[in-house]
Formats: C-alpha cells, sequence, structure tokens
RNA sequence: GGUGGGGUGGGUGAGUGGCUUAAACCAACAGUUUGCUAAACUGUCGUACUGGAAACGGUACCGGGGGUUCGAAUCCCCCCUCCACCGCCA
C-alpha cells in the first residue's frame, strides 16, 4: 500500500511510476481523488474531534452538577449533550464512509516501480541482466523431457497425482520424493549458511496476514481458501515469514533481519491452463525454500543484490545453466518496485523456467502491516521488506533430470550426493 | 467441544462508573555527582490521527467489535486468545 504523505508530496512520481506498470489512465486519476479524499477525512475528523472535545468537557460539568445537587442545571446541560451527540454520530458515520472509500481506492494502486525497472508490456519487454551458460549440457541424441525421465526412472507419478487429488498435485516416488528432501535440506542448509534464520511457519493464514503482504485482495482468486475456518493456504513462505514482523516497532540497530523457511505452497492458477503447465512446469502443489529480509531503507537496494548473489550461488553450486531477468513494468507483481527473475534452461524441453523470483518492496508491505521502526532522530519510520525464491523446487528438478541425463542414467550434482545418497539414477 | 479463571504501556502490576491526566515499581534513555565498574539524585520515557513555524494543544486507543450511561479500563452482549480441568485425538 502506497503511502498517502507520497502521494501527496510526491504525485508526479507517482503517477510516471503507475504509467510504467500499465495502470489506467482512469485508475492513474485516482491519486487526484485519493488526495481530495483525505483533505475531506482531516476535515471531518476535526469537526468531529471537536464536538467530542465539547462533550468531555459538557460530562465533566454534569458530574460536578451532581455532586453539588444541582439536579436542573445538569438537565439543562443533558439536553445540549444529546444534540451534539446527534452531530457526533452522523460525523462517525461520515468519517467511516470516507475512510473505507480511502483505503480500498489506496489498496487498489500497485507499488511505485523503481528508476532502473524497464517500460514494457509483458515477458517480451523484460531485460536480460545477466546470462550464464557455462553449464549449458550437451545432451544425448535420445534425450527425453521431464515428464518422461520421471516415468521411466519412476521418479514422479503425475497419473497417481490425479487419482488422489487431481492435475497439478503430483506424487513424488521413492528417488524422486528422496531427491525432494535433498533439495530442500540443502538449500535451506545454504540460507542458513548465509545468515538466514530458519523458521517453520503455519501454511494456512488469517486474513489479515494474507492482507498485509498483498495476496489480498489482489490475489484472492489465486489462493486455496478453506471457508469453513476463514483461512487461506499459503502461495508463498513469504506470506508467514514477512507477517511475522507485522505490527511491530523494531528496536536500534537490528538490521538486516533475514528469515528463511520451507513451505509447500499452494496456488490455484486460475486460467492459467495452457501450453506450460506439461510435468512439473506448472504446479498447483509446490515446495519453495524462501529467504526472506527485512531492511533499514537506505540498504535495501543493496540488500536486493545480496539476495540475488545468493539465488546464483545456489544456481552454480548445481551447476545448471541460468539467466537473471530485470523485469519490466507490466511483467512485475504488484507490490514491487524492483524485480529480478531466475530462469533455468531445461535443456531437452528448450526452455527457460523461472525458478526464482527476488523483489524488494520498499515500504509497499510494511506500511499495510506497520513494520516500523525509530531512526536516529526518534522519528517514526516504515522499514523495507525483501523476498525471494532460493529457490522454488519443480523447475529445478524438470532441469536437473533433463539436463543431467545421461545413457547411463540421470546424475546427480555433487553437492546433492550427501543429500540424497546417490550419485545416479538408474532406472 | 464443555466448565471455570485471566488478557491494562517494553516488563511486573494497581485500578469495580466521575478524585485516572492509567498509579507505583522495574527496564530504557539523557544529565548531575563521586578516582574506575557501579550507586545515588534529577529529568525524559506509548501509538495513531489532527491543529500549530514552534512552544504547546485537541481526539481516539486498557485483547477485538458492539451496547448501556451526561460520563466506561470499570457494567452488559458477541468474538479472539491464554491458563486450568474434563472429553476426544496424531
Amino acid at each position: 500500500m502506497l503511502e498517502i504523505s507520497v502521494l501527496r508530496d510526491d504525485k508526479n512520481r507517482v503517477k510516471e511510476g503507475l504509467l510504467k506498470k500499465n495502470v489506467r489512465e482512469s485508475d492513474i486519476e485516482s491519486v487526484e481523488v485519493i488526495i481530495s479524499l483525505d483533505d475531506e477525512r482531516k476535515q471531518t475528523q476535526t469537526s468531529l474531534d471537536n464536538i467530542l472535545s465539547e462533550l468531555n468537557v459538557l460530562s465533566a460539568q454534569i458530574g460536578d452538577l451532581f455532586k453539588t445537587g444541582k439536579q436542573e442545571e445538569a438537565n439543562v446541560l443533558k439536553a445540549r449533550v444529546n444534540d451534539l451527540k446527534e452531530s457526533s454520530k452522523t460525523l462517525e458515520t461520515r468519517l467511516k464512509d470516507i475512510k473505507d472509500e480511502l483505503e480500498e481506492k489506496i489498496i487498489s494502486l500497485p507499488n511505485i516501480p523503481h528508476s532502473s525497472v524497464p517500460v514494457g508490456f509483458g515477458a517480451e519487454d523484460n531485460e536480460v541482466f545477466k546470462l550464464n551458460e557455462t553449464d549449458m549440457p550437451k545432451l544425448p541424441e535420445n534425450a527425453l523431457p521431464h515428464w518422461e525421465l520421471a516415468e521411466k526412472y519412476n521418479l514422479i507419478s503425475f497419473k497417481a497425482g490425479v487419482t488422489l487429488t487431481g492435475a497439478g498435485f503430483p506424487l513424488y516416488i521413492h528417488h524422486g520424493a528422496r531427491l525432494q528432501r535433498a533439495l530442500i535440506n540443502f538449500f535451506l542448509d545454504e540460507a542458513a549458511n548465509a545468515g538466514y534464520m530458519e523458521y517453520m511457519p503455519p501454511i494456512l493464514v488469517n486474513k489479515e496476514t494474507a492482507r498485509a503482504t498483498g495476496q489480498l485482495p489482489d490475489k484472492e482468486g489465486q489462493m486455496y481458501h478453506c471457508e469453513k475456518d476463514d483461512l487461506y493456504l499459503i502461495p508463498t513462505a513469504e506470506v508467514p515469514l514477512t507477517n511475522i514482523y507485522r505490527d511491530t516497532i523494531l528496536q536500534k540497530e537490528v538490521f538486516p533481519i533475514k528469515l528463511t523457511g520451507y513451505t509447500p505452497c499452494f496456488r490455484r492458477e486460475a486460467g492459467s491452463y495452457g501450453s506450460d503447465v506439461k510435468g512439473l512446469n506448472r504446479l498447483h502443489q509446490f515446495d519453495k525454500i524462501e529467504i526472506v529480509q527485512i531492511q533499514h531503507p537506505d540498504f535495501s537496494y543493496e540488500t536486493l543484490m545480496d539476495m540475488v548473489a545468493h539465488v546464483e550461488s545456489l544456481l552454480n553450486k548445481l551447476k545448471l545453466p541460468y539467466r537473471i531477468l530485470r523485469l519490466c513494468g507490466g511483467d512485475m507483481s504488484f507490490g514491487s518496485a524492483l524485480t529480478f527473475d531466475f530462469e533455468t534452461f531445461s535443456a531437452a524441453q528448450g526452455k527457460w523456467l523461472e525458478v526464482s523470483s527476488v523483489s524488494n518492496f520498499e515500504t509497499f508491505q510494511s506500511n499495510r502491516m506497520k513494520l516500523r521502526f525509530k531512526d536516529q532522530d526518534g522519528k517514526m519510520r516504515l522499514a523495507h521488506t525483501l523476498n525471494g525464491s532460493a529457490l522454488a523446487l519443480p523447475r529445478i528438478v524438470a532441469t536437473l533430470l533433463e539436463n543431467n541425463q545421461t545413457n547411463e542414467g540421470i546424475l546427480i550434482p555433487e553437492v546433492l550426493q550427501k543429500y540424497t545418497g546417490f550419485d545416479i539414477i538408474r532406472s
């Protein structure tokens, strides 16, 4: 959620930013509406406060009159009080309406992109920030896509997943299951070594939690919702991890706060059925290790690059070819100010697959969740929040299977061998 | 799920309708003093909105929401949550 003070003080930069995010012209004009609504809010608040103030004075007087036995004088004042209460109720209702409308308007505005974000509408406009093809494989002639490898080596059954649940819920088997566990442990260990504190959060969250990180109301339809208890299955560990610090005033020099956690992630992926859903390419349930940092605003962009470097080191250790994209305004998520996507090259499919997304949200999330700190002057300020996948498993598995296939079997990267307990998967 | 008891500032904890402007203590911060650590003393010490150049004011907030009353931390209703016991259970 954008800060109203920023809208007021930096109106043109906000409008340009919204334009870069391809917000509709009519919605950009809501900046003006928000400012005038806020003026009205202030005015109404002041009128209400004045009435309440007078009510407080009168009540005290009535109390005194009662004590000195002057019933009649007290009754005169009571009449006046009743009038004032009428007006205050009207103003209260009015104020609530204004606040609701203001909230609705401002919460529907996305974050303003960082100045380095390229202009563009979709994936084709993203900037290739870095390309690393040193680990590009030479595949055998009869190379198979991962869904065929999964079947051939009995690693994953998509069919059984359909039986148990439905499409997009694969069943991992034997070495396939073991590989999942190995990757989870590897990623968590790497994060711990990089100074992230490990958490194991709940994977069902309430409305307020989902709202604070920006999933609600923007992505309502993309989350699984348990209606009976009004809880949401998390689409990413970012949601519970960041919310650990909801409604917090941080003390002194605690920055940066570094958190990590493994969770399954659940996404309805409504409306995304199409070409890219084969095998592990797009799932309703998948496993992911998330890294989150909470940082002082002055250092959040250094932190973003630090997180990018961490993700890069994982891909290097796994010896996967990858590229890093700086997302354009149109392809960025709602709350992000700057996002780097990581893609690995899945050689048998001949496709780049997104395996991580690392973003700086600046104050967009912290404003919603009131995550603050006191700066040098004792002034209350919003902290910056950042997060990234490190990493999401399915497409890593897809790439590993495809890129490491040989005529003898599928080779396990050296760094994973102590976690899997085997160095090759044979049929 | 049932019954009972709780939820007050960073912490402990007083407060059962107006003397509360939420006491007191601890912690924290600043200053004074003493040969160091420390102690003592003095002062500061919540959040949000709002008026003001500032000084300094106004309003709201005692788990959340609603109600009674001229007036609510205090009384009533609903919800959340913690503790104890019972029931069920991995």
